[in-house]
DNA sequence: CGGACTTTTGAAGTAATTCAAGGGGAGTGG
DNA sequence: CCACTCCCCTTGAATTACTTCAAAAGTCCG
């Protein structure tokens, strides 16, 4: 049955660790599915935040663009995360873009409907406030990183962070599972794509890395968290 | 009476906006007062995240130190902020330092008996909720100059913001209202003293700025606020 | 097999750091 | 009240890590 299942689905993830089943039977109802396709946006940057989106599976983009058309990543989105978690604070525009950069299928809530939830059921509450929690403290070992740290170890860092939330094991070493180019790697770490060619080239004729077009391989994890000094 | 007195400041905050009586009592019955001299330190990088701290009066300054040593500052903290957001978000330990760069006051709750005051009183949590929100966004603001812009621009933005959360009108402009270093400003936006004592010569030249030891205002915002370039 | 995108690699340029040295202010103690 | 000391700030000069510019070589897809 298609309702039972997805409700199985929801008291997985961490949003709804603990809810019970009347919240999680209401939390259901109240969403509304939604699938994308590689590459089409689910909101843009400036956008009304009507909304909110639980991703079920698939990956997803988030990025943010400057006025004068500079472009950053701020993050990637797997199963079990949130996006437009503006919704959620109460903030009134999509401060960013989000895209599926793979086929994707998310439950979406309105930002209304999901703060009654929220009132209705304190533990989604106290959840919500744990999953910004961890996304805020991602953002200051990032801020820290990307104010302390020399190119070559925030690469470094960045495929770490990726191999972790979407690395796959393979023979060769732990492969990001989804299409990642130069451009992309160079946006998450506040460099250029030449900058990041060039690194990952010295890797790869040291073993510690295997690419190709839109594709990392890390192959020795240990090379990349070691310091490239002394 | 000390104790409605302290029921009306926490009824002012943020965090308790909207919380019935009942609730704000019980706040103030598990929270217990901290006074805090200029330069003390409220919690260290590394300790355990056993309880979290609403800023009544004063100010303070939250850091974070790499293993080598180099130090950035996350935020300045003023009143109706939290400190030790950690503990709510269900961390184990502080992420960084908290010190206080004025004489402070504060009220402090442990990490239990605030996460108990959540679930009790869904407003609590849905406001944690739109705290946090707002500190994610501002962390996402920073990254994405950090990641973009030169730094002319980067110490311009960061007076900015420092103006306006801490900002005190007087004559000759906006006085930032705390003993802030060129070595403070450094760390807030990933560059060096050097460089900040430089821009802020050819600043206060313009008549930009006027500063002296310790101490910035800002004359000409929007002098900030325009692009460096063309 | 043409065309669009992605990646590579060299060479030149530069923004900002690092190195280095000296000059104030504010507080302290004689 | 003056001298001493500790920070904090300033400013030049040398260095460098990274970007920007430029061009060519792959690679995927229809």
């Amino acid at each position: 049955m298609e309702y039972s299942h997805d409700i199985d689905a929801l008291s997985q993830v961490d949003l709804f660790q603990g809810a019970s089943p009347e919240a999680l039977r209401e939390a259901q109802g109240a969403g509304l599915r939604k699938r994308m396709a590689a590459g089409e946006a689910l909101f843009r940057q400036g956008d009304a935040a009507a909304s909110l989106f639980l991703v079920m599976s698939g990956r997803l983009r988030a990025t943010q663009t400057t006025s004068d058309g500079q472009q950053v990543i701020i993050r990637y989105l797997g199963p079990g995360e949130i996006a437009g978690y503006t919704a959620l604070a109460g903030g009134d525009v999509h401060p960013g873009t989000v895209t599926a950069v793979d086929d994707s299928q998310l439950i979406g809530w309105s930002a209304a409907g999901f703060r009654q939830l929220m009132s209705r059921h304190s533990v989604i509450a106290t959840n919500a406030v744990a999953v910004i929690g961890r996304r805020y403290h991602e953002m200051q070992v990032r801020l820290l990183e990307l104010s302390t740290a020399r190119v070559e170890r925030r690469i470094g860092h960045t495929l770490l962070r990726l191999a972790h939330q979407a690395g796959r094991r393979t023979a060769r070493g732990i492969e990001i599972a989804f299409p990642l180019s130069r451009q992309d790697v160079a946006e998450m770490c506040g460099t250029t794509l030449h900058t990041v060619s060039r690194t990952l080239s010295a890797w790869e004729e040291q073993g510690i890395v295997d690419c190709g077009r839109r594709r990392v391989v890390v192959c020795k994890p240990q090379a990349l968290i070691a310091d490239p000094d002394e």
